[in-house]
DNA sequence: CGTATGGTTGGATTATTGTCAAACAATTAG
DNA sequence: CTAATTGTTTGACAATAATCCAACCATACG
């Protein structure tokens, strides 16, 4: 399996982060993990009107800029947000983000 | 004197918003503004490393975004942050974006 | 082993963005 | 009126980013 880079707590950046949401499909990702927690890059990636190889790529960004951590289990890849890391690092940003989104 | 458009309060977009606050140089006066208040475009520009265009065009999409209002007094454009614009349409987002960024 | 599944990678394309430089516009000051 | 001050606009350019397509790779299943 490939090693997939997923940056220390300490190491995320605000402006990453904030890059990372400012996507209307990426944003949605989020949503979509915030809402159901774990969950396959396909079920994750669904119905989001991007080629799969597009959201795969949206994946990526939000696995650099520490926004989800991606694990490998069999031939599925998990998503999850990184909530606490995130928490941590930037109390209240991605509850704000999410609470804007969330109806 | 030019008209400036400034979207409605309802108008505006969390991903914009996002958008706007993802960049170093913005986010640099997004701070200043909210650590100082009210301050003429020149003030706010300072010191920012760009040429004085650049800047102009950076407090254009702050302002498009709805992050910062801007009026003109004799011949400096004083701009101040939409803290309660934000606040009231995403509760808590400038306050964990500002909080992330000042020590 | 061969094949299907789930996802990634690389190339090509197009659109967006950040930047500077130079010209411009509006206002005030002399 | 003429000059200087403050910002904006326009054009050009380079860098980034979003997207699709096709090929690929790793794993599991028959």
């Amino acid at each position: 399996m490939r090693l997939m880079p997923h940056p220390a707590t300490e190491d995320i950046e605000l402006t990453e982060v904030l890059r990372a949401l400012a996507d209307p499909v990426r944003l949605e990702i989020v949503v979509r993990l915030a809402v159901s927690g774990e969950m396959t890059c396909g079920v994750a990636g669904d119905d989001l009107g991007v080629h799969k190889s597009t959201a795969s790529h949206h994946y990526r960004t939000l696995r650099e800029a520490g926004v989800v951590h991606t694990k490998q289990v069999g031939r599925l890849k998990y998503m999850s947000l990184r909530r606490d890391d995130l928490d941590s690092r930037f109390p209240g940003l991605l509850d704000s983000v999410l609470n804007a989104t969330l109806p």
